[in-house]
This record gives structure tokens, sequence and C-alpha cells, in this order.
DNA sequence: GGCATAAGCGGACTGTAGTCCACTACTGCG
DNA sequence: CGCAGTAGTGGACTACAGTCCGCTTATGCC
């Protein structure tokens, strides 16, 4: 988990644990449409009470889940070689990220969706949400307003999106026009700098 | 409603009018997140079957509810004025579209979100995202993948995202990034906003 | 007008997310 | 070591979306 305010004690994070490793197993078992909270929290052993006052709701629980991969690349942003990472130019490491989350979302797309769709605007508040955008709109700083083109580039990679069209269309086809937009910032610069 | 494909019933019309007039006067009254569905049935005087079976759901219902909005721009896009009518260059009836849209979403943007939030994937099987999708693919005929780039553009016009960004970046600069996303795509050097 | 038939109806029922609160048992302190 | 106090627990409870199915009634035909 992200961040233990204060010290967690002992019972609590046996039983934290219990949840996430029992709800792992059950998403994967069964798929995370066909599991609700109250399996979960059986098959964890632990009370209703216990799951929702760890996790807040099922949007919660997928981004426990989801953390540790997430970390995962914002390590590799972080730290990794290009283009992923520091050394690439903006818009060689901005393509990069756009195909690396895109498969992000892919690899987990049920797991991103609910922890995108709980309640409205959930997405958008979360830690890793904030994350993202930083990243591209340091990315976009040619741009005259590069924080709101950055919400721009991320609407197309929300989960809902990504699954739609990897239905319709396929990711490849996907992948490319979001280069070709990511292109058409860099080409079509507003910005006098 | 759309498209009674047999002829209706004379009862079932006048139920489906007093959920629809019900439904309408609930929703402004106490916001539509605070109208259940049993509440719907109750003040339209119905059975919760009939609402179901008229409306299929929560999300279908509020469809119906836009249904005439949303064929207003329709009519406009598809024989009204420029820049959104016929008589327009491409990129400025893009970008007229664009704004038209995003006002409409903003003018009813809980049950546009209601609408679009559904089952998963129903924002891209409604007859309504068809239309879009057609209207912003021709107007992008020039690009090497223009459904697949009608499609990114149309994902930051989902509701949920253009809530979101209204509320923290607000609706202008919003419009400003998808105009400027916009000429991106025409690979073009800036034209005035 | 009377009848057959299927469209339409409605409300009881099910499954689930999320809340609440009386109870339990860690943990730190004296 | 024993106690106080609070973090943590769990399951009964509420509210709501959506389903089901036996009953009702409009409609078209003779």
């Amino acid at each position: 988990m992200r961040t233990p305010e204060v010290k967690e004690r002992a019972d609590a994070a046996r039983n934290r644990n219990a949840v996430l490793a029992a709800a792992a197993r059950l998403f994967s078992e069964k798929g995370v449409d066909g599991v609700s909270m109250d399996a979960v929290a059986a098959a964890a052993g632990v009370g209703k009470g216990t799951l929702f006052r760890r996790f807040t709701d099922r949007a919660g629980l997928a981004m426990a889940l989801l953390d540790e991969r997430e970390r995962e690349l914002q390590e590799k942003i972080l730290r990794g070689p290009a283009p992923l990472g520091p050394d690439a130019e903006p818009r060689a490491r901005l393509r990069a990220f756009a195909a690396a989350y895109l498969d992000y979302v892919r690899a987990h797309a049920d797991l991103v969706r609910l922890s995108e769709t709980g309640t409205p605007g959930a997405r958008y508040r979360i830690g890793a949400y904030a994350f993202w955008h930083l990243h591209v709109k340091l990315l976009l700083a040619h741009r005259e307003d590069a924080e709101a083109d950055a919400h721009t580039l991320l609407a197309a990679l929300a989960a809902e999106h990504v699954i739609a069209m990897t239905d319709r269309i396929g990711a490849d086809r996907l992948a490319a026009s979001l280069a070709g937009m990511i292109d058409g910032l860099y080409g079509a610069s507003r910005s006098t700098s």
C-alpha cells in the first residue's frame, strides 16, 4: 500500500494481506466481474466491514492490487533506459510512454477499468493519475497549455476507451493514432518558444 | 424514442410518456443521482417491470431523455449554417463540432455521464456515438487512419473527462486544448482560436 | 360484439455495494 | 504485568438495480 500514515497494527496488516491475496486469486480464477465483495471477504476470512475499512470500495481494492505493477512502470520512467527513461528526447519519450501505458492498461484491463470507474471522477483523483499527468505535462513543456494538453492526451488512455478500442480497431491502430496525435502536438505547437 | 420497429400499443405509449415526464421532473428537482428507478416508476404511476421493459436500464432512460437535444445538434451539423454545418471548411467545422459537443455535454453533464456509464462500453455502442464518430471521421479524411483518429479525438469528449476537466482546468482551457489538438491533426501552422 | 392471442404490466424477489455500531483485542504506559 | 484506550473487527442492515413470471388488457379478426 502506498502510505500507512500511522503505523499499522499487526492484525490489521495480516488481514490486509489476506484480503489482497484472496482478491488476486479470486479475480484471476473467476474474472473481475464474477467476484463480489462478500466473496472476497469470505475467502480472506474477514468480515465485510474490515474489507471496506481498508479499501474503501471496490475501486479501492482494485487500485491496491494494481499498485505494484504501476510502480514498476513509474520506476522505468523515472530511472530506466531510453526511450522511456530520462535519457530520451521528449517526443520519443512521450511516444514510448503512450505505448507502455497502453500495454499496462491492456494487461490489466478489467482491474484498471474497475479502479477508474468507482465513484465518478475517481480516475482523476488517484495519485497515479497525478503522476502520469505530471510526466506528460513536463514532456509537453513547449506547449502553450501543457497541463490541459496532458489531460487531453490521457483521456485517450482511459481504460474504458482502451478496452473499447482494442475491441473495435485493435491496439495497434490505437497506438498509431496516439503516436500521430503526439506528433501533431510537437509539429503544430502554438507556442512562440 | 428512436424507432418503434413495430407499432406500439396505445397504453404502452401512454406509459412511456408518463415515465419520461416523471423522470425529467424528478431529475431536475433532485439531481440525477438523487433519484432511484423505483422513485421514477412510482412517480410515473407504473410498475418497475414496465420501466425496465421500455428503457432497459438507468442508462437507457438517460439516453431516451437526451434523445431530443442530441438530435437538435445532429440537425445543425447536417443542415445548419457554417461553421457547424456543411458549408464550412473541414478544420473549422471540426473545431466548431468540438466546441458545440462540449457545450452539449456540459449542459446535460449528469445525464450524459449516466448514459455513457451504464454497462461497460455502453458509450461506444449507442447510435449517437456512431453518428459523432462518422462525422469526425469524414472531417479527418486526409489522415492515414481517420477512423482511429476520430475515436481518439472523441475520447477527450467523454462525459467523465469533460466533467472532471471542467472542475479542474475549466471548460475554456479544455476547449482550447481540443482546438490545438485538432490543429495538430491538420498538420498546420496555427489558425486563429 | 365476442374471442384469441400476444403485448404489456407490475410488484415480489434476488444479488450486491456500501454503512453502522456494538464488540474485541492489540499496544503502549505506568 | 495489568490496565486504558483506541484501532480494528464483523456481520446484520439498508438501499437500489435489475429479473421474473403470473395476470391484465388492447387489438385485430370473424
